[in-house]
Formats: C-alpha cells, sequence, structure tokens
RNA sequence: GGUCCCAUCGUCUAACGGUUAGGACAGAUGGUUUUCAAUCAUCUAAUCGGGGUUCGAUUCCCCGUGGGACCGCCA
C-alpha cells in the first residue's frame, strides 16, 4: 500500500471553527499515527467569497493547537488548468456532456419539482441531444454522466457501508458557464494530483462521495478510503456554523483556554480510547485511529473544556506557565511589567490553584500587577469602623516585624482574633479588602507573603 | 417533501451476545478550624418505544419515534 496521505481541504470564505479544527487534528493525527503525510489545501476557487485573511486565520489556528502541514500549503485556483483538462477528457470520453439548458429552464424544474413534492434532479435532457438543436445564445456547462440504475456502495471507514440508489445522484456539473471547475471535479483531481488515500471529512460530505467515486472511476484512478466524521452540534443541536459564537480558535484563546488541552478536549470529543481521557500529544498520535470515532454527533461542552483546561494548568510547570500567562497578558490584558515578573513566577503556585483558565489567573494576579488598588463600593461597605481598626493593629504590629514569615503572620492575627473578640473572618476580611480590592482571592497570608514590605504597608495605610 | 445517517446518565463516552450498565464533566451532600476556590469522601443520574432472533440482548434484525446531514453553475 502506498505511503499514507491526508489533507484537509477548506475553503477560506470564513474563519475557520473548531469543528473544522477537529477535523484537522483527525486527518493530522492519522498521517502520524500512520508516518505519513498530512497536506493542507486552500479551496478558493470561489473567487467572491474566498479572503486571503480567512487562509491566515486557518493556518495560524490550525498551528496554534500543533496540527503542522507538510510542504507548502496547496491552492486549489492555481490548478484550475489541470481540472479543466480533466473535464476535456471526460468529455471526449463521453463520461460528460455539454448541456445547454437556460437558468430559467432550470429553475422551472425545481419550482415544479417542488409542487409535486419531490426531490429536484435534473431531467438530463442533454445527456442524449440527438433531437435537440443546440441554442446559439447560451453557453453550456459540462456535466458528468452519472449512473442512471442501480446501487452504489460506500464502504466508510467510520460509517460502515453506505447503499444508496444511483438514480437520485443526477448529472452533476463539472464546468461552469464561464468554464471554471466545480468543487465536485476539483477535488477529485487534487486529491488524486496529492496522492492522497485516506480522505477523512465532515459528515455532510458524504453524498458527494458517490458523485466524486464515479469520476475516479471514469479516469481509471484509484478511489482513496473515505471516512465521514460526524459533525459537531452546537449547544442548541443543530451544525456548527461559522455565525455560532465561541467557536473559532481565537474565542478560547482569549479566556485563555491552553492549546494542549483544546487539543485533548477536541480529540475525545467524538474519539474514544477506553476510559482515558488525558492524552499528551505522544499518546494522541500512538493512540488514535479511525475505529475509535463514533458515529453519532456530539455537542460542545464549555465546562468540559475548562476543566480539561484547569487540569492542564494544576500539571503545568511555574516557568512555564508563567511564560503563557505572560504571552496572554500581552495579547489580550495589559502586559505584565518586568519589576513584577519574579514576584508573579514565585506565586503563580498558589494563583492558579483557583484558576481554569490563563485569565483567571490574570485576575487573581491583579492585586500584585496593579499599582494601586480600588475598593468597590460593595466591598468598602463592609469596612466599618472595628474593622479599620483591626487594620490599624495589624499594620502596628506588621511594620515592627522583623521578619516576614507565615509563623510570624499567624501569630500576629491569632493575636488581633483574640485583642477584637472575633474570629479569623473578622481579620482576614478587611486585609484583603485593603490589600487587594476584592473579598475573594488567594489565601490572606500568600497574599501577604507575595508582596514586598512597603507595598504591604502602603495599602495598608490607605 | 425525497435520500442517507444516527440514538447509553443533562453532556462527552465505555461495555467478544452474559457487568450490580463503567468512567469523566456538570449537579447534590458532607469533611478539611478565613472568603472564593481547590481537595477528599459520598450520592443523584442512562441503554427512545414496540416487536422479533436467542437459554440470554445496550449489543443482531424489523417497525415506529426523535434528532441530524444533504438535496447550488458554494465548498
Amino acid at each position: 500500500m502506498s505511503k499514507v496521505a491526508t489533507r484537509f481541504a477548506p475553503s477560506p470564505t470564513g474563519p475557520l471553527h473548531i469543528g473544522g479544527v477537529r477535523t484537522a487534528l483527525f486527518n493530522w493525527l492519522f498521517s502520524k499515527n500512520n508516518k505519513g503525510k498530512f497536506y493542507l489545501r486552500i479551496e478558493d476557487t470561489d473567487k467572491e467569497r474566498s479572503k486571503e485573511e480567512y487562509k491566515k486565520q486557518i493556518i495560524d489556528s490550525l498551528n496554534w493547537i500543533g496540527v503542522y502541514h507538510d510542504d507548502k500549503e496547496y491552492i486549489q485556483s492555481k490548478n484550475i488548468n489541470k481540472h479543466k483538462e480533466i473535464a476535456e477528457e471526460l468529455l471526449k470520453n463521453d463520461f460528460a456532456y455539454k448541456c445547454y439548458c437556460s437558468e430559467e429552464e432550470i429553475k422551472e424544474q425545481k419550482e415544479k419539482c417542488k409542487k409535486k413534492g419531490i426531490a429536484y434532479v435534473y431531467n438530463r435532457k442533454w445527456r442524449d441531444p440527438k433531437d435537440l438543436k443546440i441554442p446559439q445564445n447560451i453557453k453550456p456547462v459540462i456535466r458528468f454522466k452519472s449512473k442512471i440504475s442501480g446501487n452504489s456502495v460506500v464502504k466508510d471507514l467510520v460509517q460502515g457501508e453506505i447503499n444508496i440508489g444511483n438514480s437520485i445522484i443526477e448529472d452533476f456539473i463539472i464546468l461552469r458557464q464561464d468554464g471554471s471547475p466545480t468543487y465536485q471535479l476539483s477535488a477529485v483531481v487534487d486529491d488524486h494530483l496529492m496522492n492522497i488515500t485516506h480522505v477523512i471529512r465532515g459528515d455532510d460530505h458524504k453524498i458527494n462521495t458517490f458523485k466524486q467515486k464515479q469520476i475516479y472511476e471514469a479516469m481509471k484512478w484509484n478511489v482513496p478510503e473515505f471516512a465521514h466524521i460526524p459533525l459537531i452540534h452546537s449547544e442548541k443541536g443543530s451544525k456548527l456554523s461559522k455565525r455560532d459564537k465561541a467557536s473559532t480558535i481565537d474565542d478560547y484563546i482569549k479566556i485563555g483556554i491552553l492549546s494542549d488541552a483544546l487539543r485533548n478536549y477536541l480529540l475525545r470529543l467524538g474519539w474514544s480510547h477506553k476510559d482515558k481521557e488525558i492524552f499528551s500529544l505522544d499518546e494522541s498520535i500512538n493512540l488514535f485511529n479511525l475505529k475509535g470515532i463514533g458515529k453519532s454527533p456530539s455537542k460542545l461542552d464549555m465546562s468540559r473544556i475548562l476543566s480539561i483546561n484547569e487540569h492542564y494548568i494544576k500539571h503545568m510547570d511555574e516557568k512555564i506557565l508563567f511564560k503563557f500567562l505572560k504571552i496572554y497578558s500581552q495579547k489580550y490584558k495589559k502586559s505584565i511589567d518586568t519589576s513584577k515578573e519574579e514576584t508573579l513566577i514565585k506565586s503563580i503556585n498558589f494563583l492558579k490553584n483557583k484558576a481554569k483558565t490563563l485569565e483567571d489567573i490574570y485576575k487573581n494576579s491583579e492585586y500584585i500587577l496593579k499599582d494601586n488598588i480600588e475598593i468597590s463600593a460593595e466591598d468598602f461597605k463592609l469596612l466599618d469602623n472595628s474593622s479599620k481598626n483591626i487594620v490599624k493593629d495589624f499594620l502596628n504590629e506588621f511594620e515592627k516585624m522583623s521578619k516576614i514569615t507565615k509563623e510570624n503572620l499567624e501569630k500576629t492575627v491569632n493575636g488581633l482574633i483574640d485583642k477584637h473578640k472575633t474570629n479569623f473572618k473578622g481579620v482576614g476580611q478587611p486585609l484583603r479588602i485593603v490589600l487587594t480590592g476584592s473579598r475573594f482571592g488567594p489565601g490572606i497570608y500568600n497574599i501577604i507573603l507575595s508582596l514586598n514590605k512597603d507595598v504591604v504597608i502602603k495599602r495598608l495605610k490607605n
């Protein structure tokens, strides 16, 4: 068998959503698992809607999640002449024919079918043009001569055998009136030229397989294997569209999802290996197979993405995590001041304990990053006179403290609890509010230990 | 409407035709003598319905029901 080659072939007519990313990931994993190749083909033959920025977005998204294509990306539009040649060849060999139907004529047929409540299939008028007069004012399209009777079977590596009556496959257009090739033709020709062995794509292409297979056969080309993976559904339960929010990679990066986490999530969405939930990159490559792909569509679940992300954050080396945080802050928040870096690295282990995302860590770190603490009106109300006295007392003790250690802080706080006849909350909460501007956050000792002595004093004095 | 596909806890899913139907996320409860978390322990929760085949169906077959995809001179 020839070397495994897969491809991902998006059209750059909109931002890639994570359904597409998953398809690419599966293709990539499958090729890596088989020590084969993975190619990217940009299907930009729709000139009107294709945009360079989307092409860039697609490649960025794939790279971000760790999917890199072999060779340069293929640009489909550069290959149009070859596609046309093949159309001519099909025409010459009587596998295709010119159709002179006007657009009105087709429209009329469609409406008729709709009225009758039957599926529209082109009536094959020009398949046998014996008694027809060729109109002078119409440029023909070229249609493929599809099988009329019998059944066709595709052995799908995910779906199993799919059987379909040939009569419902119409004589589809392979060359438009303006002479440009359509998707059905271009995809087949390119896949053939690229020596693609396995076409792994969304479920929505299933019917196309029956058209495309006929082109392969007419050209006497090897037919690749097909695997149609179920689509990802939105939370509403329908096909993920470009309009759904939180569906592009960028939406996840923005809230601080790690690429390892999203890759792991996507891998497990529609694919499984026993009870295993967490897969390293190497494990993914080694264990991935088409057998593990389920047949039913799956829904996006944000809480699960967050949970996996949390897992990766918890298990990540602090320096590496800081690097991610730094990059994240730079891009989506405020850049981290270099003077604060050391403090942050030191503190990241307790800052991350309360976080599901990089954004959470950033928020937890804000009391370190910000020079001025703002206290919300609501929190300010909690600072009554007795709380203020506690803060004052603490400040006195703190200034006298020879060495700031957890033990010394504990001693001081316990002393204040006794003195003011209160509990830990009575002391801890006002201190936290004054030091961080929030009722919530890390443990109070961690907060104090992570800040410089003079910063603590300054904040307490306010 | 036609064609095709799919169907296990709320969600992602596991289970050579024989399991008390398992795990994970979410949810609930309790413990950890500061908040929010985290953590630990425990719990709730599913084979869409009806027929077959079989000693025995989540698993195989048929019929319903529900959901989805496709039905472009888009890809």
